[in-house]
DNA sequence: CGAAAATTGTGACTATTGTCACAATACATT
DNA sequence: AATGTATTGTGACAATAGTCACAATTTTCG
């Protein structure tokens, strides 16, 4: 698929021609990162915006003592690090790949030429920013107000959004994280995410197999779960 | 204090000429809201944008068991309804007037209008959306990795920035939100509220006189509890 | 001012869930 | 296939913090 192929995909480029869409990718620069490499490092000075091509990454944040918070699992067609280059503070979380991944990358000058020249996509970003706050406020609900076991469950709903595919009702995730990752979404802890898992199991909502979860009937899941 | 002058102080709005502003200000409606009264309520359609004049709200979410949790508070110059305008979803929470608050209101086509006729504005915003994303991932890192001490302290942090006024070091906030929702704030009980504000003010980290609450060292508690 | 309502303080008890320790699998690498 | 490493499962225990009940205090309002 070509460049320009991927960045049509991305949301805040949707409402552009062709020929804008050529020029901006001629601007863009494609990196691969393995399994596990640190994208993008908390607290640097944050100039430049990514486009993920392939793969999955996480976005966390780290405490002092070293436990880390996953704040969102970003995979095909997304894209970070706007933040910093809209609001000049450093960096608010890092970005890990969690299996080898492809971006593209635009300069922070280019970036912001884009939003001077192309007000569509100042107000696409826009509106994704505030799909992103939605999220967020969600997250913060949950965090506050259930128990380990709806937590979980909201966290595997926030993966089969992002990474799932339907079928019949059902979603499969392929790939799904591992136990800690979870936790780490979930503001809970790995033993806890295992216990669950078995748990959601008994009760027939879900069903693993190896490294794949499906969530059956999955509009009741999420009626039972947020 | 003229309409002009408070928009002036609204961080979107900065960057423009007077007299673009003095347009603004004359599509904009003023309203008067009683203590506990509801300016917003969640799920419903959004079609309108909002700046405080004066007064305190507070942005809640409801759980269907009636939980509430306190996404943040709001004072003097900060705005909100943008959400619903940007991505078209309902209301993603509510807004209560914690006291008599006066807000003026902007309707949808105006406020999409403003974007288009101001980049700078779209730019602003997409800047203060940034803000708040930021504000949220360290609410979110705040209730998956602290235990209630540190929540709560990072929850005064956050009244204090957005209603206290510093003093040689110290931040005073008056007229302190009441426990039940500094608890709604920080994801615990008001139980533990009580129990950890008379914590801290033995620790001589705060100081209560009444519906008033001095942080010592403000910069020295930040540190601590963040 | 005084009664009623709202908010705050506190003790006792409970339960959810985190932690630790280790066993059991699964996965990778040679 | 064999060995080592990473991930997952599970029991036991401890502890933080939630809940309940009620007292004390503060605020509101007639």
């Amino acid at each position: 698929m070509s460049k320009v192929e991927h960045l049509r995909k991305v949301p805040i480029f949707s409402d552009l021609s062709d020929s804008d869409l050529k020029k901006i990718s001629e601007k863009m620069i494609s990196r691969l990162y393995e399994k596990g490499k640190m994208i993008l490092l908390e607290q640097s000075q944050g100039e430049t915006f990514f486009i993920i091509i392939s793969g999955v990454v996480k976005v966390t944040r780290l405490s002092d003592d070293g436990r880390e918070v996953i704040l969102a699992i970003l995979g095909e067609s997304d894209f970070f690090g706007e933040m910093s280059l809209l609001d000049g503070e450093g960096r608010s979380a890092n970005i890990v790949a969690n299996e080898q991944s492809e971006v593209v990358t635009l300069s922070r000058s280019d970036f912001l030429d884009c939003l001077q020249k192309y007000p569509k996509i100042a107000i696409a970003l826009l509106e994704e920013l505030a799909v992103r706050l939605r999220k967020s406020d969600q997250h913060i609900e949950s965090l506050s107000l259930s128990d380990s076991e709806q937590r979980i469950g909201v966290t595997l709903i926030r993966l089969a959004e992002e990474l799932g595919t339907i079928k019949q009702g059902d979603v499969n995730v392929k790939n799904l994280p591992y136990q800690q990752d979870i936790a780490n979404m979930a503001g809970t802890s790995r033993e806890t995410v295992s216990r669950t898992l078995k748990l959601l199991e008994t009760k027939n909502l879900i069903m693993r197999d190896g490294r794949n979860l499906t969530i059956y009937k999955f509009d009741l899941f999420r009626q039972a779960f947020s």
